[in-house]
DNA sequence: TAAGCGTGGGA
DNA sequence: TTCCCAAGCTT
């Protein structure tokens, strides 16, 4: 008697067996034979990861990865961490919401659950900033459960494997209801992570290296020829472009006027720049009175659904100048650039190189 | 459901 | 230069 995936469960081994062979050695991963051979991966550094790798490349999130792990060895260092240096260690990274909810999911973790993390969906996405894929790869990879993880990899993945033309995010449940039939009980956590390194490595969203795929003979938009024009995806809006000002003060000792943004919305919680709102013609908004000098070149920067162009205003800080409640005098040899986000950190370069 | 939310690299 | 997009979550 043949069971209900004698159809499919050929295509998980043979992904197995690929990954077994091809699976990228990565600074959170414990290897497949290491797995095999009984390791467990750390739930700490398996979240710490999934989360930094959320809409973020693999190249771009290692050094934060070391840092954070170096810094932060546990989840329950990490919940006494303060909430600047949490903030400025993921400064550059981007989607700062992120590191509010990975400072908040830690502190929960050290005060709910002991510090040690929930080892199920339900209890793992119940915790601030772990969503449905979040919630499945960490079940499947730290505690080798049997949980369907769907990102854009495996998005991409199913949508050729079985020549899918719905556009996402439409497309999503039918996706996810195959990707959930492929999955693996034998080795759950080393499957979500080799259907993965396949979208990743393989098939790629554009040139897919289709002839050395594992599955290449089963797959339907190869044969179709269609696998480069998958997934469709509905059409984006085009950006705006927005305008602002913002103001660089300096003292005669080389403190610099910053100011804490707003927890919530564009950077929230990190250091800036005093500035203007962002708008098609922006009012200029100095701190205070002063002779502000054009720097004459500016701040040009795209973020998610929106361009912004900033005209960057240069003072001098007054020796007695009083901060108001969202402002700080940061002394010279506290100002760490590389604690701004990137958008605030291109007007320092431009004033360092003026 | 759709919009808001960063950044850097590659084509 | 411009566009796409990368292991999504929150509201």
């Amino acid at each position: 008697m043949r069971d209900h995936d004698s159809d499919t469960q050929p295509l998980s081994q043979t992904l197995l067996e690929w990954y077994d062979q091809h699976a990228r050695s990565l600074p959170w991963r414990v290897s497949p034979a290491d797995r095999a051979a009984g390791i467990w991966p750390d739930p700490y550094r398996i979240w710490l990861s999934e989360v930094m790798l959320q809409q973020t490349t693999v190249a771009a999130v290692k050094d934060y990865f070391h840092r954070f792990t170096t810094r932060w060895p546990t989840v329950a260092d990490l919940a006494t961490a303060p909430d600047a240096d949490v903030m400025g260690e993921w400064a550059g990274l981007g989607y700062y919401a992120r590191a509010r909810n990975l400072l908040k999911c830690a502190r929960v973790v050290a005060s709910d659950h002991c510090g040690v993390f929930p080892d199920t969906y339900d209890g793992l996405i119940a915790l601030p900033g772990i969503g449905p894929y979040t919630a499945a790869a960490i079940s499947a990879i730290a505690f080798d459960r049997q949980e369907t993880v769907l990102d854009g990899n495996v998005e991409r993945v199913m949508a050729r494997l079985y020549d899918i033309h719905t556009p996402l995010p439409a497309a999503k449940s039918e996706l996810k209801t195959k990707a959930a039939a492929l999955t693996s009980a034998a080795r759950p956590g080393d499957h979500a992570q080799a259907v993965m390194d396949l979208g990743a490595t393989i098939c790629t969203p554009r040139n897919p290296a289709c002839g050395i795929c594992p599955w290449r003979s089963p797959c339907a938009a190869r044969l179709a020829g269609t696998a480069a024009e998958l997934p469709k995806k509905t059409p984006k809006k085009p950006k705006p472009t927005r305008l602002g000002y913002i103001y660089l003060a300096r003292s005669k000792d080389g403190n610099w006027l910053l100011e804490q943004r707003p927890d919530k919305g564009l950077l929230g919680g990190m250091l800036g720049w005093p500035g203007s709102d962002w708008n098609d013609a922006p009012q200029p908004a100095p701190p205070f009175e002063a002779e502000w000098q054009d720097l004459g070149a500016e701040v040009r920067h795209t973020f998610t659904h929106f361009h912004l162009i900033l005209q960057v205003m240069l003072a001098e800080l007054p020796d007695d100048y009083i901060p108001n409640a969202s402002q700080l005098v940061m002394p010279r040899h506290d100002f760490k650039p590389s604690d701004l986000p990137t958008v605030m950190r291109k007007a320092f370069e431009l004033w360092k190189g003026r």
